[in-house]
RNA sequence: GGGCGAAUAGCUCAGCGGUAGAGCGCUACCCUUACAAGGUAGAUGUCGCAGGUUCGAUCCCUGCUUCGCCCA
């Protein structure tokens, strides 16, 4: 390097930090991310998927985002008007925790603060903290349209969801019931199906003796020998065989099967509850399963999801015995007030000593826990509103069917048709403060005289009772599930329920970019109310992408302490080495298993970007792009490397589109490395054409740019390019020129190059010890056209001088290879002796011969000249001669090397 | 129990009806002035097992084994 550098020249080793800080500034300053409404620009628009206001980057969104900017930056070089929503979700319960644990601190609880001031406490954590995540989506450099950035409780989303909800109701699609949900104790709220990990676990069967009232015919077991297990029952008692025996308290029959023949003189009769001493009816329900226990099973409709439903069927009474804590009520006499847990151990051991506990066995069984603090949740008798999503999934199911939405990859449509199949209805009511509170309101006078005014759905707040008429309404006190507002996000973002001309360009929008843990959450919900309010479905693709796990393939957890926070890896690697890195990982179907030794691969290609640009901009004397690819004077090597270009920049087009990301980044890569590096700029050492080297190099950026938008920016910069300001805004690579018969020729000239270099390399002949090849052709016209490329064979294969000959010269005392109709003779006297040549011509025929008789096999049989298409079997000839001919050539020199 | 994946080089994974590939790692030689975060060359495979379809199967079909995920 000179003292004199220039004003253009890079240093040694890129240095990411400084760079993105700088572009990324620079980019909002200038407002390249913002989509402005032109109707003679198609549309290109995305929707993210909105991330917890309380959370912080983790792997899951880095890949989420950087998919999502790859295909929002391709597109907007490509003309597109594009728009990428960002924003952020409430997260009901999860930042309600968050910020009762911040009042924990204090010595305050929420009811301390009171519902109004709790919430106001809520947004000024939002202001606070609220920005966490947006600020670390702009250091992924995730091209947003952030002027637009919306919060799922901003005032507009906010009266998007009180029109939904009043229209569905409207509708009859939202209704309110008392039901038995799924409730988190610790949360103090319903929680929706969805929102319940089952999770494997060891427990217990208790068997649990009850009496039968006297008077009736004794049970079949007494008259059978088969069974010996289940536990056999003294005369007038039946075994009742439950995972969660203190629930025993709200039991209001036991079932068997009807067919079960043991049993059949029990059905109708009555059992004596333990402690409570109740009678309840031995009834016959199909859902029993025989093999269950004792085949007897105790009925507990306020409490178990199966025994509600056949409390419905039978007309049973549900007794509630618990708590919103889980704690047993006043239904449970001398156990009232303890844990359910703590109520478990002592009514069983109440029950040990009463005798009436027959035994106790181990039993695997699935319980529910909260998604959000791992609780186990409580089937729970409430008072809740609902969806009722039967008519709306089958629009969803329907759509997906006819194409109109498509995932991609093409598998997960079979998951969601699966799910939407078999739907249930919607718990959409939270019991918890920050949300949206539902749009209804009760009259007060339905505490006194009892369910007599319906409540008021409005989308404005009433000011009196439409059925009595009474001005004392009171507001239901339950916010909406956050999904709820989610569900919306494709068009409440863009104004909905406004006609805005946003909602008219941009809906429905062109691709959903998210992990298959949401399907059900998220896509399916959107799907249902896109179709419900917009008549169309909210995206035309959805692209399911795989989860990122650590290098052992172990799903990244806090717990696990395996987490890669991808901050520290943009710190360490540098975001576009990340971004890269994940783009070339992300396989359609398959999980990501990431590790610093992959990253680092990609950090060093960054590198390599830096580093073949830095070259560039050392020689390019003043020549600038100028984007278009000069018509005069393009040696072999332009036409060659601008035909490669354009077959690289073609596939990686066809990749993102197909969200093959990982197809797409690897052409970019190998392109740039193995192409443009390994052969191109290392020609232009000996043969320079600035235009086109700038130009190419300006080409390759922008292929590339998607991927990493800061390198590519920075060095595009440098190269003032004339054809814009921004890389950004420059046009995607379409390069339609293509030279097929100049890139043959340098194709055969990098194989004899690479021929060569084998020689020097397998018989160790040092680089210092120049070589003098001697080509040899019999055709002339081939002869001539790598005779114009002397020098630059003389400087790629270190040769002091290079001979073209059209006679075959005597092979004794050189190596002798083959590259197509071309014989290259390479003296080695001084400089090895012949033995390691002679290995390596040997080895090579002994190749040679393997291949020849597989092909010849191949030809041998009648059946593959007949069956096989022409062009096959042709291609074969033609291979099994040019092995021959290689065969026989190298067998010769063998022969008289010495 | 129902559904969906996966099994290819030492590792991580592409690919695909017609000559098995990449990255990392490994071996040898090189600081050849863009890059040692680099260059050149090299080694490594019963494409999980068993059948079937086919002229031809790593690829398509069936079964099995092992592993993973989702739903109940």
């Amino acid at each position: 390097m000179t003292d004199d550098t220039s004003e253009n020249e890079l240093p040694k080793v890129y240095e990411p930090k400084e760079v993105e800080q700088k572009w990324y500034q620079e980019w909002l300053r200038q407002g390249y991310f913002h989509a402005r409404l032109e109707g003679d620009r198609p549309a290109f628009a995305i929707v993210i998927p909105p991330p917890n206001v309380t959370g912080s980057l983790h792997m899951g969104h880095a890949l989420d985002n950087t998919l999502q900017d790859i295909l929002v930056r391709y597109k907007r070089m490509k003309g597109f008007n594009v728009c990428w929503m960002p924003g952020t979700d409430h997260a009901g319960i999860a930042t309600q925790n968050v910020v009762e644990r911040e009042l924990k601190k204090e010595g305050k609880r929420r009811q301390d603060l009171g519902r109004e001031e709790f919430i106001k406490r809520v947004w000024q954590w939002k202001e606070q903290h609220g920005s966490h995540i947006i600020h670390q989506l702009k250091r992924l450099g995730a091209s947003c349209d952030w002027e637009r950035e919306r919060f799922t409780m901003d005032e507009g989303l906010s009266k998007a969801v009180r029109e939904a909800f009043v229209t569905l109701h409207e509708q009859g699609l939202i209704y309110r019931d008392l039901y038995l949900i799924n409730w988190c104790p610790r949360c103090h709220t319903a929680l929706s199906d969805l929102e319940v990990e089952h999770r494997e676990t060891g427990g217990n069967l208790w068997h649990i003796r009850y009496a039968i009232v006297p008077g009736g015919p004794l049970p079949a077991p007494l008259l059978t020998k088969e069974r010996v297990d289940p536990p056999q029952a003294e005369p007038g008692e039946v075994i009742v065989a439950t995972t969660r025996p203190e629930t025993l308290l709200g039991d209001t029959a036991v079932a068997v099967h009807p067919d079960d023949e043991r049993y059949r003189s029990l059905i109708g009769q009555k059992v004596i509850l333990p402690f409570s001493q109740r009678e309840i009816p031995i009834i016959a329900d199909h859902r029993v399963d025989k093999e269950f226990g004792s085949g007897v099973v105790k009925v507990t409709p306020a409490h178990d999801f199966n025994d509600y439903a056949m409390g419905n069927d039978h007309k049973l009474p549900r007794i509630n015995i618990l708590t919103e804590d889980a704690k047993i009520n006043e239904q449970g006499g001398k156990f009232q007030g303890l844990d359910r847990y703590e109520a478990r151990k002592q009514m069983v051991a109440e029950l040990e000593a009463l005798g009436l506990l027959e035994k106790v066995e181990p039993h695997k069984m699935s319980v529910g826990e909260c998604y959000r603090c791992k609780t186990v949740v409580e089937p729970y008798l409430s008072l809740q509103w609902f969806v009722k999503t039967k008519p709306l999934a089958e629009q969803a199911l329907r759509a997906v069917r006819a194409g109109e939405t498509r995932f991609y990859p093409e598998m997960w449509t079979r998951n969601f048709a699966q799910w939407m199949e078999n739907i249930q209805d919607w718990c959409i009511s939270r019991q918890i403060w920050w949300g949206h509170r539902i749009p209804a309101w009760y009259c007060r006078q339905e505490k006194t005289n009892p369910p007599f005014c319906p409540p008021i759905v409005s989308r404005e707040t009433p000011k009196s009772c439409p059925t009595c008429g009474g001005t004392d309404l009171e507001q239901e006190s339950d916010v909406l599930d956050t999904w709820f507002s989610s569900a919306l996000w494709p068009f409440s973002t863009f104004g909905w329920p406004d006609q805005t001309p946003e909602l008219k360009y941009f809906y429905p929008t062109s691709v959903l970019v998210t992990g298959f843990d949401i399907i059900f959450f998220w896509v399916a919900r959107m799907m249902m109310m896109g179709l419900k309010f917009m008549g169309e479905v909210p995206f035309r693709h959805v692209h399911i992408h795989a989860l990122v796990r650590d290098a052992q393939g172990q799903k990244m957890s806090k717990s696990k302490g395996n987490v890669i926070d991808p901050l520290t890896t943009m710190d360490q690697y540098g975001t576009d080495a990340f971004r890269f890195t994940l783009a070339s990982l992300a396989v359609q179907g398959r999980d990501i298993k990431l590790s610093d030794q992959v990253i680092e691969g990609y950090r060093n290609f960054c590198n390599k970007v830096w580093n073949a640009s830095r070259f560039a901009l050392m020689n390019l004397k003043g020549h600038r792009s100028g984007g278009v690819l000069p018509t005069q004077g393009l040696s072999h090597f332009d036409k060659w490397i601008v035909t490669r270009l354009g077959e690289a920049s073609a596939q990686v087009e066809a990749g993102i589109n197909g969200y093959d990301f990982n197809q797409a980044a690897h052409i970019a890569y190998h392109f740039f490395w193995h192409e443009f590096c390994d052969w191109y700029l290392e020609y232009s050492k000996t043969s320079l054409n600035p235009e086109v080297l700038a130009y190419v190099l300006d080409q390759s950026l922008r292929m590339l740019h998607p991927f990493m938008p800061f390198i590519t920016e920075e060095v595009w910069q440098k190269l003032q390019a004339a054809s814009g300001k921004t890389i950004q805004l420059a046009s995607y690579p379409e390069i339609t020129e293509r030279f097929p018969e100049e890139s043959r020729q340098i194709d055969l000239l990098n194989q004899v190059i690479a021929e060569i270099r084998t020689v020097r390399g397998e018989n160790l002949i040092p680089l210092k010890a120049e070589i003098a090849p001697i080509i040899f052709s019999e055709d002339p016209g081939v002869l001539k056209s790598l005779h114009v490329f002397q020098l630059e064979l003389q400087r790629m294969v270190k040769a002091s001088q290079i001979k073209f000959v059209n006679a075959k010269p005597s092979p004794k005392g050189m190596a002798h290879t083959v590259a197509g109709s071309i014989d290259v003779f390479i003296p080695l006297a001084g400089l090895i002796d012949f033995a390691s040549e002679q290995k390596r011509l040997a080895k090579e025929i002994e190749k040679l011969i393997a291949d020849i008789a597989r092909v010849e096999v191949k030809l041998a049989k009648p059946d593959f000249a007949n069956h096989a298409p022409a062009e096959v079997v042709q291609e074969e000839r033609v291979r099994l001669t040019q092995f021959v001919q290689k065969k026989t050539k190298l067998e010769e020199t063998l022969r008289n090397i010495e």
